[in-house]
DNA sequence: TCGAAAGGAACGACCGTTCGGTTGATTCGC
DNA sequence: GCGAATCAACCGAACGGTCGTTCCTTTCGA
């Protein structure tokens, strides 16, 4: 097996709470201490060091590609080139195309499932549960946020884009779920549809991007 | 030289003030009157008539797909099959895939400049011309929203897609000063910057898709 | 010495496009 | 009025190219 299968294939992805740095660092010399972030030296042997590419970085460089160029668009030599290698030493670290799409759309969804399950979003009254999802929401937006565009574009082409979508509109019908428990706890008015104002919320939310 | 080349491959389109039906007409046994709209047996010869494709209505359906699917995503296998021909039949009415999205991108600007040109655009003051433009861009976008649809998701990736984005960054640039002009009659606050406002403006009219 | 990492080359599938040929309605010469 | 010629419409088959993916070998650090 692939070093791919181990870290993007299966398992819990700890997106959920944990930290979501995930910024695009650009492979420069960085120090040798922290938890053992695996070096090797050049080939042009003149000392310098870089991060071997793990799943995590390779997947970033996909997210940026993907966004750039839009999914169907982007060949993996595009990405492979994007990451500095061949593109038969990309397949070395991840297991297919549609599999980083899947990773990184599941890394988006886990943002925005993991808010909530936030103590905040699970107790207290409706409107100030909603207050806080809609808080952390911009919050998630702005942290991760190349991987939410690339989940806001999905069409439904693949089986894997299909279960994006399901699962966007799954969160979705929470926040509509909660506009109607506000409208019931007579804390916003009466006089707007709970469906339709959930829309426009989300909608405003998104179109932060 | 085949009928493709000859209405979408060049000369001046009739897109901008002209009748702007274009609906997908779904084939019907329509009457034989009107400027002879071209006819043919089916091959069933069971007497019904059709409409023979013509470029228009084939861009349609093209459009149609393209935001169903995404540009990159459809192919033209999928073009002709949702004409009812085969790929090769499909080639002898299009001169080429680019070139109808070329030809939808076109429609969707021709639209949107054509407002510019028209006079209660181009006389009075600037917030009354603003207005009007606004007006008549949210009827733009919902008489052609196809075309406009394909045109906001428009990447870059090929010369004309980046063609289609320079225009429309020209549209934008044309409305920005028209909010400069607004600001410095008086017309409008002061403490807005006319970029960011021009922008919101449009943000706000395309969100309506 | 061993295994992870990287690369060259190729494979099968699909894509956009072209080619040659068939059909059937229209037009032209007589 | 009628056969022959014409022409748009249509189709099956194939071509060159690119894509995602795999195989096999080489390199290199530990």
């Amino acid at each position: 097996m692939t070093a791919a299968e181990s870290s993007l294939g299966s398992g819990p992805v700890s997106a959920g709470t944990g930290p979501l740095s995930a910024g695009t660092a650009p492979a420069g010399a960085t120090g040798s201490h922290g938890p053992a972030p695996r070096m090797r030296r050049t080939r042009a042997g003149d000392g310098t060091r870089r991060r071997v590419y793990d799943a995590e970085s390779l997947l970033a460089v996909a997210v940026t590609e993907f966004n750039a160029r839009g999914y169907d668009a982007t060949s993996m030599e595009d990405l492979s080139r994007a990451a500095g290698i061949t593109k038969s030493s990309f397949y070395h670290h991840v297991s297919g195309k549609e599999e980083l799409l899947r990773a990184a759309l599941r890394r988006a969804l886990d943002g925005l499932f993991g808010i909530l399950e936030e103590p905040a979003a699970r107790e207290g009254a409706p409107l100030q549960r909603l207050q806080h999802i809609v808080y952390r929401q911009v919050e998630v937006l702005t942290s991760e946020l190349p991987y939410v565009t690339l989940l806001l574009r999905v069409r439904g082409n693949t089986e894997t884009e299909r279960w994006a979508l399901a699962r966007r509109r799954e969160f979705d019908a929470s926040i509509s779920t909660l506009v109607a428990d506000a409208l019931a706890a007579g804390q916003i008015r009466s006089d707007v549809e709970p469906a339709l104002a959930a829309r426009l919320l989300s909608g405003t939310v998104n179109s932060l991007i």
